[in-house]
DNA sequence: TGGCGCCTTCAAAGCGCTTTGAAGGAGCAG
DNA sequence: CTGCTCCTTCAAAGCGCTTTGAAGGCGCCA
């Protein structure tokens, strides 16, 4: 069933048809009504492609996840796009996903803007330089940026306060009475974990602790990285009492190491990490629980979703941009430091 | 830059710079090389919805995921979804992602089909009994299921052999002395745990162990039951020496409680799991490393490319399945039991 | 030289929708 | 009853591509 065959079997013109479907004004009330019904019966949709070719857009929004890259941020997608597809349906709008190596990321982005696949993009995972954006600002392209970069191109954005959350994270640790506090981190590029760098850093300064670059470390978040890194951490000469860590999949491994030093999480060494709130890792299940930071990533995709939307429409980016309070959820990984 | 532009600067019609383009035999060989250098000069990209809308295809596969069920599976979604979208981009077709919380399912694919968004659809981790294909076959669409269900509906499908995967790694322990292995295994209406059971029992009949149904535990595979189901068995008055776990993601959960339990991976209880290689979790630097079934789930994806292509070029399903061999990967994880 | 067939190219008709510009009809003031 | 406005509906022109059916040009054979 078509508009044509529609409209032929109501009487009407495919324009009133059409009209009374997409809700203009210049309908009569009683016809709107009939038309509705009329297609609710006969379980009329709109082809997308005409649909498509006659609007100019795509009523899709890309996303382009790599491949081979940030390994340990895929939950993280996956989290995320539930929210976006979500907060999308509303819209009427789908989720075109491009997976590509990194090496081909660049050609993945020319393709989808280039082939008028999308009406906008979505950039994850973005760095304080980042390649993406510049070239997506080069291709006039729309998009909107999940996380923040930093430099000098004004961009949509939607982002968790990463410095305040790590900032009350460390600070919760020194009311506890650490003074030797551990940072392991996302890659320094990163701008989530430049921004939680920045917000240890601001914590320990308040307090007048002097920071150790020895206690922080940053490459990517794998749970294997993170069990190395604390290892270290811990069998250093002046090791520290608490550590906070940047992602719950790999916390993990903080706490192995922890252990395999013959040490207890929260009564040796109190134990922080920052919960996106992955559906299949609930901190609040360990043992111990774990304090966190938290943020639902799923809610930040679905409000992704309306930026988006309002960015394809010409909303300027200035008022695209928000930023989330974070939460500092304490449970039972911290506690003061041992005697 | 659109095609009758392109055909207008060359002077050729657009009939034969679209035929030159998608290689029909009727154009003259230097007609096509000159189109073709043309359209490289001047970047053309065919308008995909124009395209779509002419040849009635959608060229894009959908891919609708569960967003509050299975929610393990999550990340094997992601490794499965980068290799059908490496597949898919050498047939130039796209994945069309969309959420769905379990009970809107049916909509999402109603909605996928009936408004002509994709060509065809992925059905992912598939039950014994599956009310997403009956749906599918009612509809009249085409798909291809990854993985297979057992409900007499002949469908296409990619499947790693499960039951040769579990009869294997039952195979190994029972080589090594192991006598009393427990399987912690996901849901049994799902085809691959009920495989993995299979295959399991298979072993053991093989070789005249008696099965003891209290050593086979069966629920969604999260990090959290797996540590619980572990515990639960070392707890038992005549505990497993040997444990086979059905997922890499949450055998962490099991290594857990084997510590918890004051015992130590290998020497105590042997331990193998099903490795579907994620990019970010690594048994072999694991401590001990583990031994496990393994067959790379992004191949999977990439195949199914293929598989769908076919399936809607109007390959019969018949020829449209496979089965794909799981191999054993022996580690360190797996001894011969305790004295 | 005429006629036949093949190779190449073309004009034009869709595909199913949106949207412009215009027309029909009802209601009201003059 | 006429003329005007407003409300509702319509016919038709795209959107950019594919594909059908037809025609032009050429070599070849008789």
């Amino acid at each position: 069933m078509n508009l044509k065959q529609l409209s032929a079997h109501l009487g009407l013109s495919q324009t009133t048809v059409s009209r009374a479907l997409n809700g203009f004004p210049e309908v009569g009330e009683a016809t709107r009504l009939r038309v509705a019904e009329a297609a609710r019966k006969h379980d009329y949709r709109p082809n997308p492609s005409a649909r498509k070719l006659a609007t100019g857009r795509a009523e899709a929004v890309g996303f382009i996840f790599p491949t081979d890259r940030n390994l340990l941020v895929d939950p993280h997608f996956v989290e995320f796009l539930a929210g976006l597809g979500e907060g999308l349906k509303a819209h009427e709008m789908d989720i075109l996903l491009s997976p590509a190596p990194s090496a081909d990321e660049a050609s993945a982005y020319r393709r989808a803007v280039g082939g008028r696949r999308v009406d906008a993009l979505i950039v994850s995972g973005p760095f304080l330089d980042d390649a993406r954006i510049r070239l997506l600002e080069q291709l006039g392209a729309d998009y909107i940026v999940h996380g923040r970069s930093e430099m000098g191109i004004a961009h949509a954005w939607l982002d968790i306060d990463n410095i305040q959350a790590f900032r009350d994270a460390t600070g919760h640790l020194l009311d506890l009475g650490h003074r030797r506090i551990a940072l392991v981190n996302g890659r320094d590029e990163q701008t989530f974990a430049s921004h939680r760098r920045r917000g240890y850093l601001a914590a320990l300064q308040h307090r007048g602790v002097k920071f150790d670059p020895a206690l922080v470390t940053s490459d990517e978040m794998t749970d294997e990285n993170c069990f190395r890194a604390t290892s270290r951490l811990l069998d250093a000469h002046d090791p520290p009492t608490a550590i906070i860590c940047s992602s719950m999949l790999s916390v993990l491994g903080c706490m192995r190491a922890i252990r395999a030093a013959g040490l207890a999480v929260g009564a040796d060494v109190s134990l922080i990490a920052h919960d996106d709130c992955l559906a299949f890792i609930n901190p609040a299940a360990m043992v111990p629980a774990l304090t966190t930071t938290r943020s639902p990533i799923r809610d930040a995709g679905r409000r992704t979703a309306d930026l988006v939307v309002r960015r394809i429409a010409g909303e300027p980016v200035a008022d695209l941009q928000e930023l989330w309070p974070v939460e500092l959820v304490v449970r039972n990984s911290t506690l003061p430091p041992p005697k």
